[in-house]
DNA sequence: AATATACCCGACCATTTAGTCGGGTTCAAT
DNA sequence: ATTGAACCCGACTAAATGGTCGGGTATATT
């Protein structure tokens, strides 16, 4: 369920979010983590004390791991990616069809890394494998990842991830148009229809980018 | 040029490349690199100096940074992902033309994370911005980057980057037919015309990503 | 035969580093 | 008023860690 991630909520206080954003950067710029005095220098405290404090919170958490008393063994979980909204992770949340819209969303609870350009994103993004063909001519195949981002507003030509009803998912191009059927989802194959809007239809969010099947695992 | 990434060449020597592999796969793992002990253990030495020795090494060759005498203070460049095939990076080739094909790939010497996925891959991978409209159908907007793998073989159907004659390249769909035209390149848009093959068409790779335009920075 | 390179040993040292101990302050909730 | 949390201080300790020194071997090149 989109709304999974959407609902996810987790506390901290600005002093553990100005650390953890901290170790953030520091790990992008130099590629391992701060020491403590790293820690102390960047918090403007002058006591060990006061960053394992923080750090004994953010770890129970769940937004790092550290590796007992090895130097510079903090690891940054999913979780702190997800606040910092840096997140080099897209949850992947199942499968969904492109053809027949005939099932849900399924949860997968996989995770897998994406372009940290789209890390700039300040909307939840995640992952869904394409079912059926009926996308062909917009270049996404039977297999093919699409990467969604939760949307709002939609502008005619979108290729957008709507839910039919309560159990039906399907990516289609959305189209508006000035003389009937005015508002439809455009299946970009001739084999199929367009499918016209009612109150059932929910759109989700946009697809922007495609991962084409081949370079993933293979569909069950 | 494509050429210039299948040129990379670098030395190394097997124990060096132990280490190196050694400290991807730890770093990928634990998020930290190891500690001199540690890399002790996985080359199966008991001095730091042999250590000392391998790192100095792969440092002047450009794969590793070291930071002074900071602990687990080792990080990995680009050219050490490259080497190992596992490269988190695509080198950002420049500009390409999805329309009449009027200039020639540009070099931009920028790169640009993809997806962990992707660095499976064991072919070389890079990235292009796309101009013009020629293959909006394909769901390949103006200002789309695509992500392509070189490649010597194709089907009918692939979405290939083609070299025509020395100043022009172009992003068509590849299709390849029992009856005439045979072997041609079709924009995915009725506006233009085919490209039927010629001597002067070399086709460069696949593509096999599409990052929408929106998420990455406008186009100049 | 001499040289250079890659790689290794083992004892030793100095620093970095994480962690401890016993406190304190502020602030909001009870 | 008391409690608990979040956060902090300062001096201290012990372990982890990187680095040094003065060697060695094996291999290929000159």
């Amino acid at each position: 369920m989109v709304g999974y991630i959407r609902g996810m909520i987790t506390t901290i206080t600005p002093r553990q979010k100005d650390l953890l954003l901290f170790l953030y950067r520091y790990i992008k710029n130099t590629g391992y983590p701060p020491s403590f005095e790293e820690m102390k220098q960047s918090l403007n405290v002058v006591s060990n004390q006061s960053v394992i404090d923080l750090l004994i919170k953010l770890e129970k958490a769940g937004f790092i791991k550290k590796n007992g008393s090895a130097a510079r063994s903090i690891a940054l979980l999913p979780l702190a990616y997800q606040l910092l909204n840096k997140s080099p992770l897209a949850p992947f949340l199942g499968v969904t069809h492109a053809g027949a819209p005939i099932e849900t969303i399924e949860i997968s609870g996989e995770w897998q890394m994406v372009s940290s350009e789209l890390a700039q994103l300040k909307e939840n993004i995640f992952l869904l494998r394409i079912c059926g063909d009926s996308m062909i001519n917009a270049g996404i195949d039977h297999g093919d990842i699409v990467l969604v981002q939760s949307h709002k507003e939609f502008a005619s030509g979108d290729i957008v991830l709507a839910r039919i009803g309560n159990n039906m998912t399907t990516v289609k191009r959305f189209i508006s148009e000035d003389k009937p059927p005015y508002l439809y989802l455009k299946p970009e194959n001739p084999k199929y229809k367009i499918q016209l809007f009612t109150d059932e239809v929910i759109m989700e969010g946009k697809v922007i980018s495609v991962l084409k099947n081949s370079y993933w695992k293979p569909i069950k």
